[in-house]
DNA sequence: GCCAACGTTGGC
DNA sequence: GCCAACGTTGGC
């Protein structure tokens, strides 16, 4: 190729004072029906787009909040149990979520265009399905989760925030389960 | 399958 | 802007 290459940067040192931007949690819910954590492990590279959420409160942390890396608890809804099943990573940030263009797709919407699209997602990577389940029942009992966004009274949002402290907690309970 | 809690739509 | 009607979520 002509194409001259560029030379390397001089130094590498950028990596050590690089900032290492602290990450961020959340919980996802799926219905294991359509879309389980062992599809997400079967799926390729153990990665998926996380479509079809059309709640804007939810829409918005897809679309601003949720960045690079952040840790994502997955969440098996409408399930028997209902439980906290994984952990999963976030590999891609907001874009657009194509399945509302589709006329064709259960999550179609016509109001969203293209050019100024309505609906976003990100990609999340599976980290780890735990050992045992967490279900819904045994979190409510833990004192230290008690202001979960999941457990409060007629929350349904399907992506919410976790505060550090619960992802910890939450993790403490899986190993213990083991 | 029931139903409470939410979110959205649309008439006024 | 109010609010009734409707649709959806999701635990049980």
């Amino acid at each position: 190729m002509a194409v001259k290459k560029k030379s390397e940067a001089p130094s590498k040192k950028i990596e050590k004072t690089e900032k290492s931007q602290k990450c961020r949690y959340w919980l996802m819910k799926s219905e294991p029906d359509v879309f389980s954590i062992f599809d997400l492990e079967k799926a390729k590279n153990k990665t998926t787009h996380w479509d079809g959420v059309r709640n804007y409160q939810a829409r918005n942390f897809l679309r601003d909040e949720i960045k690079l890396k952040d840790k994502v608890l997955y969440y098996h809804s409408n399930s028997e149990p209902s439980a906290i099943v994984g952990v999963a990573e976030v590999v891609r940030e907001g874009y657009p979520d194509h399945t509302a263009f589709d006329e064709n797709d259960d999550h179609y919407d016509p109001k969203s265009k293209k050019d100024e699209p309505t609906w976003y997602m990100v990609d999340i990577k599976h980290v780890e399905t735990f050992a045992e389940p967490l279900p819904l029942s045994m979190l409510k009992e833990v004192p230290s989760l008690k202001n979960m966004v999941l457990l409060q009274k007629g929350s349904r949002l399907s992506v919410q925030p976790v505060t550090e402290e619960e992802f910890e907690a939450i993790l403490k309970l899986s190993q213990k389960r083991k």
